[in-house]
Formats: C-alpha cells, sequence, structure tokens
DNA sequence: GTCATAATCGAATGTGGATTTGATTATTCT
DNA sequence: AGAATAATCAAATCCACATTCGATTATGAC
C-alpha cells in the first residue's frame, strides 16, 4: 500500500496502471488481485491506513490534561510531521478522496463488474472511511471550541477556521520534499505558531 | 473551458471524458477537436484562464499606495472571493496542476500522437503557466517581506507562510458551496483577520 | 515428505475512451 | 447568390488498461 500510495503522488489515481504499482513491489498486474479485490480497494486501503495512523497518534494528545492552547500545538504538529514524513499518503489524501466520492457513480456505470453485495459493501467500507475523517476533523473543532469557551481563544467560526488550518497542513503534502532547507517539524512549529498567534486573544 | 473546469471537479482530469465534456455544451467528442488541439490544452487551456484572471485582479491591488498589511489583506480577499466563486477552477488549480506536470512523461509514452515540435510547444505553454504561477506567488511573498521589513509583521519564514496561505486558499475551491452558511465574502474576511493576526507584531 | 494453501505469473478478454477521417451543415464575406 | 471558411457530426480506428483464467511455483503445517 506504500508502494501504491508512491506511484499514486507521481500519477494521480486515474493515471496509476495497476501494473505501474505492480512494478513498484516486483510484482506483476494480475499478482496484486490476491492481495486486493480491485483497484478502488487498493485506494481505499492506502487512504483507511494513512487516516488511522493519525487518528492513534491523536489518542494520546486528546486525553492529555493541557490547557486547549497547548493540544491545539501538538495536535498541529503532529498531523504537519506527518503528512511531511509519509507525503505520498498525505498528496493522496488529498488529492484521491475524489476518485472515492465519484467511486459509486463508476461502479455503476461499469456495471456486470461488481455485484450488487460487493458493490454495497464497497460504498459501506467507503462511508466507514468518511466518518473516521469526520471524527479526525471534529477533534480539531472541538479543542477551537474549548479554548473559546476558556476564554483563551479569541470567538472564530470553529468551522471556517479548522478548515483554513486543514488546508494548509495538507497542502503541506505538496510542496514538501525531504531533505529540503526545514525539516517536517521545523515546519509544523512554524504552523503551530501562526495559527495559535492567529487563534489567541 | 468553462464547462470543462465544471466537469473537471467532479470527476477529475483522467476520469473525465470528452464526451463528458462535449455533452456539457451540447457538442459531439469529435467537434471539441476543432477548438482544442487534444485534452491536455484543453486542461491547460481552463488553468491559463483562471490563472490569469487572478493575476488581472491582483494587478491595482499591487501597485495600491497602501501599507503591508492592506495591501496583503485585498490579495487575501481577493483571492479567497475568486476560488469560491468559481470552485470548478479553483478545484482544478489544486487537483489538476500534477495532471500537468506527469504531462511530459505520458506525452512522451504516448509517442507517435504529437510531433516533437507539437511537444515541445506543449510543454513550453505548460512551463510558461508554471512562471506565470510563481508570479502569483512571489507577488504574496514580495508584501510578506516588505511588511517585515517595514516592521508591522513579525520575521516569518516567508516561504513557509505564503505555502500555508495558499494551502488554506486553495483548500476552498475543494469545501466551499455556494448557497452555504457563509457567502465567499465572508469566508475571505475571516481567512484574512485569521493570517493577519499571526502575522502582525 | 506430503498435502493444502498462498502467491505468482503469462496470456487472454473486453471495454472505454482519445483521436482521426470524411462527409455534411452553418456562417461569413463580398 | 456563391464561394470560402468554420462547426459539427457519425462512424471507424486504435490502444491502453482493468480484470480474469488456468497453470505453475513457493510456503507452512504436521
Amino acid at each position: 500500500m506504500l508502494a501504491a500510495a508512491d506511484v499514486l503522488q507521481k500519477r494521480g489515481y486515474e493515471a496509476t496502471t495497476m501494473k505501474d504499482i505492480a512494478a513498484a513491489v516486483d510484482l506483476t498486474a494480475a499478482s496484486l488481485y490476491h492481495h486486493f479485490r480491485n483497484k478502488d480497494e487498493l485506494l481505499l486501503g492506502v487512504l483507511e491506513a494513512g487516516l488511522e495512523t493519525v487518528l492513534v497518534r491523536f489518542e494520546p494528545i486528546l486525553k492529555a490534561e493541557v490547557p486547549p492552547e497547548e493540544k491545539l500545538r501538538r495536535m498541529i504538529r503532529e498531523h504537519v510531521v506527518g503528512v511531511a514524513q509519509n507525503t505520498s499518503v498525505g498528496a493522496a489524501m488529498v488529492f484521491e478522496i475524489r476518485s472515492l466520492i465519484s467511486a459509486a457513480d463508476r461502479t455503476i456505470s461499469g456495471l456486470g463488474k461488481l455485484s450488487a453485495e460487493e458493490r454495497a459493501a464497497f460504498l459501506a467500507r467507503r462511508d466507514a472511511f468518511f466518518a473516521r475523517r469526520d471524527v479526525f476533523e471534529e477533534s480539531f473543532r472541538q479543542v477551537i471550541r474549548d479554548g473559546i469557551s476558556a476564554g483563551v481563544f479569541r470567538p472564530v467560526d470553529v468551522p471556517i477556521f479548522v478548515n483554513t488550518l486543514l488546508g494548509a497542513h495538507n497542502w503541506v503534502g505538496v510542496w514538501y520534499k525531504s531533505g529540503g532547507r526545514l525539516s517536517g517539524e521545523a515546519i509544523a512549529s512554524q504552523m503551530a505558531e501562526t495559527f495559535l498567534r492567529a487563534l489567541m486573544k
């Protein structure tokens, strides 16, 4: 799946062939079908794994007994560092979401391929992914609401602010190149500073 | 090209067929080839037009005799409002850049299609687009440098800050739905406020 | 060592979609 | 009107995939 993420980052979902992905792990395209039912499930696997990784790393932060501003700072750092460490998955999270959204239509149009049950199972799994993603985003919204209630953050429109924040984070996967002038950590710190200053009273 | 942008936003470059685009303007796929040499040039046309629109709107702002903080505020508003007004083009600017980057490879692999001269012409036009995009991004960097020199902005890492800013802006094209709770103007104001607070000393 | 199962591959299969071709039909210009 | 040019289309071409099939080769259990 990591290899797939790499190829996906370079070429994009539709342009990436099963052969490309297979070549990246020294296999033939046919062999991939022992491990993934089809191309859509492979993509979904990539995204699921990436999202769960971040969610796991967020757990200790969210339950820590620290003030909202410190919590948010840690979340931003963790997310940005995560994206920078694995830009291929980060970029997939940005670019390939849409393939997933329209997967329903495409699957339906290419009917005959999958059975009704298989299709339903896939869509359910996809929706579960989106639900998990919302859990992730909601954790940011909650921390910011807490900070506003506590009076340490100025009152902002929380959904807009979080979209702003996440746009900046996601974009890191697009422009960050490891080995560049700054480390992922350094970038994460800068961004945390930026958004905390924007938020503090 | 606007119709193409719409279809592109929904389906993505590779998944969008010439037939889809043609249908959006009540034509057949074949007819499109009277107006665009091929699919890549159509995409490039969409992106070029979108970028030039923003660049034109930036001109008066950049030459205005106002302090850096006011200049930046206007630029942010203009850009965000522009993206919100035309999310399809905004989203294309985010999602389809990669198709353009890898266009060289794809074109080369599908050799026999284009002549060497046609290929060179296309690549030159593509590079010109990226150069224009850099002009756009550089204008943000310059204003921020000016503000730092003038002592009104705190010293930040300018490239990182601008990437942060542009990530947030671009993302608007992904999540904004017209007719939602807030207008593009309102969102633009919020975002300008966020980034100016992050920057002011 | 043998059997079952997992992995792998080479060679089809079938299809969707970009692009071309060769007319046919509008427009425009004079 | 009549010629020249622009737009349009239906049908054909052509090929790059995703996916399947059948057979072959590891691997692991006992």
